[in-house]
DNA sequence: CCCAATCCTGTACACTGTAAAGAGTTATTT
DNA sequence: AAATAACTCTTTACAGTGTACAGGATTGGG
């Protein structure tokens, strides 16, 4: 397996495939499909086998075209994975813009939208093994982010501040949903949930002193008796929880100071 | 890049070579390296030219050994995966396993830890792209979790609250990290920086319309005149910030109850 | 008509992880 | 001492990857 870094061809010809706008060509045979049939066609064998089936070769096979007849369509394989990224992404289909906001309860539509957030990098649990070089700056992706944003607006946060909050949200959205995604993958490729996983070690571990790790195989010994590898959902409530906790002390202060006032980095002026 | 999916081999293997328990070989010769060498060799690898360049002819090829002598010390390039994972991990070398906390101030003590938990993905960027399927064991990796652990010893959290609140400091820090390596590494391999790559397609930008994205785009001119992609620094240090709020929102109230009143799981601790 | 642009294809190369089989070395058993 | 089992290391081989290159087929503009 390798990494998967996309991003990488020339970033003018990506925006006008990502947005459509590629100069029509004047002469020669029609193409029989469009960039958007190969995308979707990625798509759907990552969604099915992981991004390790996407290949150049599997694609073309995916719509009848010969291996090489991918490269007249798309520059190279990282352009195609910056389109992907940018198909699935939340905000296209049936799925509304703008979700049902409660006008005056930010933390509701916080949650609202991490929830989302995480529900995409579950149904597209590839996303999370491509590492963009750059942002992707497509349509769906950018709507996405206008809809993240959204949530922070009219709270008296800075653009600057919103930005940052929306950068703290999704970066801990991505990190909660690692594992989870972790465990399902290496589930279906090798049949060992985590507890079998567990209970093949354990016997190691039971011979060896931990002594030099006082704190986490206290902790680690009641974590693992009540949850085994740790229950995900909990933790990401947890976690959540948490950061709005941080933020509403963030919006708080706001609230009781003048606009004006702001500081960059949103700290509440303590007086 | 693919996706360098780590420990789909044998786990007790893994386990014994980690911790340096493989039974000793009564018979054959005496091999000429140690799996030390070899995983010290594909860790210098990924560090000078990315997790990319670590393949195992690579490594075989450093180490002065044929490519498939490398089978004969480690199972499969997942196990050396989880090796160099390990063998990173904070905690060993010259790094004092405690540095200094102060013992009243727990918000220096996390803002340190998580620091220096960016140092690490900083230093060692591939370490981001692995995709480790199972937790890895290892003790210097458990060397750094009891470290990351302590910093919440003896604030009157519970076991499970410690855990979590180690989890989300160790996965907001793991996002945002992400985005700095990857302009850094794309910058080595394209020699394009984030700031050429703007304004190669901010004439593209330009051409298009963004009014279906009122948020985005009123926010993205402000932090884009300001800070270009985002100043990364700025974001960690904020997010940081409001996490650290979080939790001492969790601490305060903590301090307040008298223990065994009420836990996030909702069961009490033994008390 | 001619030619340039474009789509599509077959061949080829260097690279990957690793299966399989064997050669050489060593310690234990007979 | 001889046989054997265990071990290290090697060569060969295969199926797969991304994609460079060269050419054939088709289309529209001059």
């Amino acid at each position: 397996m390798a990494e998967e870094i996309a991003g990488l061809g020339d970033p003018i010809r990506t925006l006008e495939l990502m947005w459509g706008r590629a100069p029509a060509p004047k002469r020669g045979p029609k193409s029989r499909l469009s960039v958007a049939e190969l995308v979707a066609a990625a798509v759907a064998i990552a969604d099915a086998e992981g991004i390790g089936a996407v290949s150049t070769r599997r694609v073309a096979e995916a719509v009848g075209i010969s291996p090489m007849s991918f490269y007249t369509h798309i520059p190279d394989k990282a352009v195609l994975l910056d389109l992907m990224l940018d198909a699935v992404a939340t905000g296209q289909a049936g799925e509304p813009t703008t979700p049902d906001f409660h006008p005056a309860n930010w933390r509701a539509n916080v949650t609202l939208v991490a929830r989302s957030f995480r529900s995409f990098y579950l149904a597209h649990p590839w996303a999370l093994q491509i590492g963009t070089h750059r942002p992707v700056l497509g349509p769906n992706t950018i709507r996405a982010y206008d809809n993240f944003l959204s949530v922070f607006d009219g709270l008296g946060l800075s653009e600057v501040e919103m930005d940052l909050c929306v950068i703290l949200v999704a970066n801990y959205v991505h990190g909660a949903v690692r594992d989870v995604v972790r465990a399902k993958m290496v589930k279906a490729q090798t049949g060992m949930s985590d507890d079998e996983w567990w209970y093949t070690i354990e016997p190691f571990l039971q011979t060896m002193d931990f002594s030099p790790y006082p704190v986490a195989s206290r902790v680690g010994a009641v974590v693992g008796e009540l949850y085994g590898l740790g229950d995900h959902d909990l933790a990401f409530d947890f976690g959540l929880e948490r950061i709005l906790d941080g933020l509403e002390r963030l919006i708080e202060g706001k609230a009781a100071t003048p606009p004006g006032a702001a500081t960059v980095d949103g700290k509440p002026p303590s007086a």
